[in-house]
DNA sequence: AGAATGCGTTAGTGACGGCTAACGTATTAA
DNA sequence: TTAATACGTTAGCCGTCACTAACGCATTCT
């Protein structure tokens, strides 16, 4: 499992990063958060690294975890790409028969 | 596996997405760009349409697949659920000191 | 009609993902 | 220093995923 975007969607993996927006965290602190164990934080933690999407420093017997910038952007990026005006295009004209809207990427960006 | 971020973020079904983006296809259609076997690709099929990110007609021996709008509208607002206001703040930040680039834990010690 | 062909799905398998439990290691306490 | 404690990771298991092969069902051809 290399790609970014497919590992950060993972409900768990996606709520760590959101966690981590927030500033940087030691393994124990966000299993707080979490029903599943301090292992299975880890891990996934683990792996967010390996696709560059969270970085970690050692201090005392903590390992603080935080995002790492260019991989993030690089997860924007891989969902832009993803998400052609092709989409956008496509769900603005359905809109005319609802009421709802979405912001398009140029917006929100 | 009743996700749709997490359904939608497997690169197989990314650009089965996508190619479903330009009209409605056959499931051979579409499994004709890819290297994968019909089977599979119906099976990608399959799993979308569960999470209600397509739907699907059929018509003689053919069952043209589409993209499901309000699936797809509901896949988007996810998205942006998960990307909040602070990841894009703090990705915003990190432009100004540009390629910046923390060592990990494997470099520093 | 019957055979042949094309389309899509189910059956079955190997491999991988995510989890708990057990472990190693580092730090603190005595 | 030795024992106790806290933190994070590895070992191992179970369930699910992604795939090919075999199948059922329509349609078309003769």
């Amino acid at each position: 499992m290399l790609d970014p975007l497919e590992v950060a969607a993972e409900p768990n993996r996606r709520r760590l990063l959101q966690m981590l927006a927030a500033g940087e965290r030691t393994v124990t602190e966000l299993a707080g958060e979490f029903t599943v164990s301090r292992s299975a934080v880890s891990q996934h933690l683990l792996l967010l690294e390996q696709v560059g999407l969270v970085a970690a420093r050692k201090d005392g017997r903590n390992r603080f975890y935080r995002l790492d910038n260019a991989g993030m952007r690089e997860l924007r990026m891989l969902f832009e790409q993803f998400w052609t005006t092709e989409l956008d295009m496509l769900l603005a004209d359905a809109q005319n028969f609802t009421t709802d809207r979405l912001p398009t990427t140029e917006e929100s960006s």
